[in-house]
RNA sequence: GGGCCGCUAGCUCAAUUGGCAGAGCAGCUGACUCUUAAUCAGCGGGUUGUAGGUUCGAGUCCUACGCGGCUCACCA
């Protein structure tokens, strides 16, 4: 850690090495905006008279919320306008203050909620409320122990006792009404977002319970969380360009991964029946509303079952993921009511690209027909887009749109799903589902292909394509195709993008609103130099 | 990568045709013992993203660059 003791990152104003140095000394302050030598002269006249700025202890007898339950399960049995004959000691940050004469209104805020006190100056004399009014702060952290009551004005609040600083803050909050609205300070310094608007505390809380909601629903059915690798020697499992890095004690490429797949259905092979994983993949391509180079992605596994099986299972999941998120199978994404209570349509691919675009792609198997069909459906294709692109291209144009209601395609071109399994009757096609949710589709799975030899054939397939230049064609995997000449059962296999899913709950129109540091260019002063790369590649950075 | 838009005080935003860079919040000083966007009086606060250019004069016009947003392309 470098420190940076500045509202803007990037604009170091103490480069140097010693990093001991107590808070408060001036020799940083150079640098320091005027308001915040302003705070730092308060946290210096804090210690001057015998008050640390930064005391090591906090003591608390009640959350916000309990000391309000506390409050409510006490009230009854208080006469109009009384106490609480017991002390509490909350802690948290001021968040808002109001000062008249002899008296001052706040908000304390901590993990749980927001609570007023009510300070006067006959209850903590002179000299601590004039430390109250002049050395405190918005945005400091306190510890404030009293009794609890109701203003006049119907408000729970804490008669102030005593108050003591936790932590001076040496940067104001953002604008108490209007929050902090500069989407960049909002990505990159996200503890201002948190701290300014309720927004993204909202929306977080909310991914964490979609989280732990998906855990447990598998968890409840016998599914085995497992770790697979994300350093991987070859990556596969998706159609995408990896990120590239490089072990130095192995002298090795590593890519990250850009699925867990492969390594997930290794464990099949190894005989665990259900299997699941949640964690970040990584896929080196374009960043937009919809794309983060890093993304969580949960996928699972079930032996024994195949797409129709999990088909139930993922409405199933969905329907109590919002049932636990939001209490209810309905909700509002950007405008549209959307209800996830099973069972959801399903359609095949085939019929709902026909549907709406009026071409049959059955019926153009070669390239420049299908080219030509598409184009006269008024479809954007390009010239040299390869057949199954095109068919793809169909998908997004004509179809996706309109899929708000949770649907299920099914049944998709075997070239687009070099690791779905044919179906029995139709050798064209595969066992493959994707659920589609808000216009967008939040997950892929198949009925896993376990015949080691078309998986090979598969492979080699997809190596033709990338020697013809496709980057996001999947390389062959030959341990993969060993495992499953050990044998596979019949298997039914499921990714979701967790973002995706957030976004929609949340209703939030960007992936970065869903990702609570999302990636972004750095900032020209923050930026490695050449040399640093070089001697970070070079090996050992000396640091854990 | 292309196109469009944006970047002004710590934060949220103004600034007419190119003519003294402003307000609210926050801050500072003071008044006020039930306020809650508290109120009232006063005060301070700026390298207008960076670097050039045009001009008597640039926040405003031109060029380049940086960062961001939207969008197209790419991409599940």
């Amino acid at each position: 850690m470098t420190g940076r003791v500045s509202g803007r990152p990037g604009a170091a104003v103490n480069d140097g090495e010693d990093q001991g140095s107590m808070v408060g000394e001036p020799r940083a302050a150079m640098d320091l905006s005027e308001l915040q030598q302003i705070r730092l002269a308060k946290a210096t006249a804090l210690r001057e008279v015998g008050y640390d700025p930064y005391p090591t202890r906090a003591r608390r007898s009640h959350r916000v919320d309990e000391a309000l339950a506390r409050f409510a399960q006490i009230e009854p049995g208080l006469p109009e306008g009384g106490e609480d004959a017991e002390a509490v000691t909350l802690v948290g940050r001021l968040v808002s203050r109001r000062h008249q004469g002899k008296t001052l209104f706040a908000h304390l805020r901590d993990g749980s909620g927001e609570l007023q006190l009510y300070v006067r100056r006959d209850d903590i004399g002179v000299d601590e409320f004039d430390r109250l009014l002049k050395l405190y702060d918005l945005g400091d952290f306190v510890q404030a122990e009293g009794h609890l009551f109701r203003t006049r004005m119907g408000e729970v609040s804490l008669r102030v006792g005593g108050m003591t600083m936790l932590a001076k803050a040496l940067n104001a909050p953002p604008e108490k009404w209007h929050g902090l609205q500069d989407t960049e300070t909002r990505y990159r310094q996200r503890y201002a977002d948190l701290i300014a608007n309720a927004e993204p505390r909202r929306v977080f809380a909310t991914r964490t319970v979609v989280i732990r909601t998906i855990r447990r629903f598998l968890d409840d059915r016998g599914y085995l969380e497992v770790e697979t690798p994300t350093l991987q020697p070859l990556y596969g499992g998706a159609a995408a360009r990896p990120f590239t890095t490089f072990h130095n004690a192995l002298g090795q490429t590593f890519y990250l991964r850009i699925a867990d797949e492969l390594y997930l259905k290794r464990l099949i092979v190894g005989g665990f029946e259900r299997v699941y994983e949640i964690t970040k993949d990584f896929r080196n391509e374009g960043i937009d509303r919809n794309h983060s180079p890093e993304f969580t992605m949960l996928e699972f596994y079930e032996a024994y079952a195949d797409y129709l099986t999990m088909m139930e299972t993922v409405e199933a999941l969905v329907v109590q993921v919002t049932r636990e998120a939001l209490g209810s199978a309905r909700f509002t994404f950007q405008g549209h009511e959307i209800d996830v209570s099973p069972p959801w349509p399903r359609r095949t691919l085939r019929e709902a690209i026909r549907d709406a675009s009026g071409v049959d792609y059955v019926a153009h198997p070669d390239q420049a027909c299908l080219l030509a069909a598409a184009r006269a459906a008024g479809a954007d294709v390009s010239e040299g887009t390869v057949w199954p692109r095109i068919v793809d291209e169909l998908l997004k144009q004509f179809v996706r749109p309109n899929l708000i209601q949770p649907t299920f395609l099914v049944d998709y071109p075997v070239e687009l799903s070099p690791l779905a399994k044919r179906k029995p009757d139709d050798p064209t096609h595969v066992e493959r589902f994707q659920p589609y949710l808000g216009g967008g589709e939040i997950g892929n799975a198949f009925t896993e292909l376990n015949d080691p030899l078309d998986q090979l054939a598969r492979f080699v397939e997809q190596q033709r394509d990338r020697d013809a230049g496709d980057q996001e064609a999947m390389p062959i995997d030959e341990d993969y195709v060993n495992a499953l000449m050990y044998g596979m059962p019949p298997t039914g296999g499921v990714g979701i993008g967790i973002d995706r899913l957030v976004m929609l709950l949340t209703d939030q129109p960007s992936i970065r609103d869903v990702i609570l540091f999302p990636a972004m260019r750095a900032l020209p002063t923050a930026r490695p130099t050449g040399e640093e790369v070089a001697a970070a590649n070079r090996g050992g950075s000396g640091a854990e």
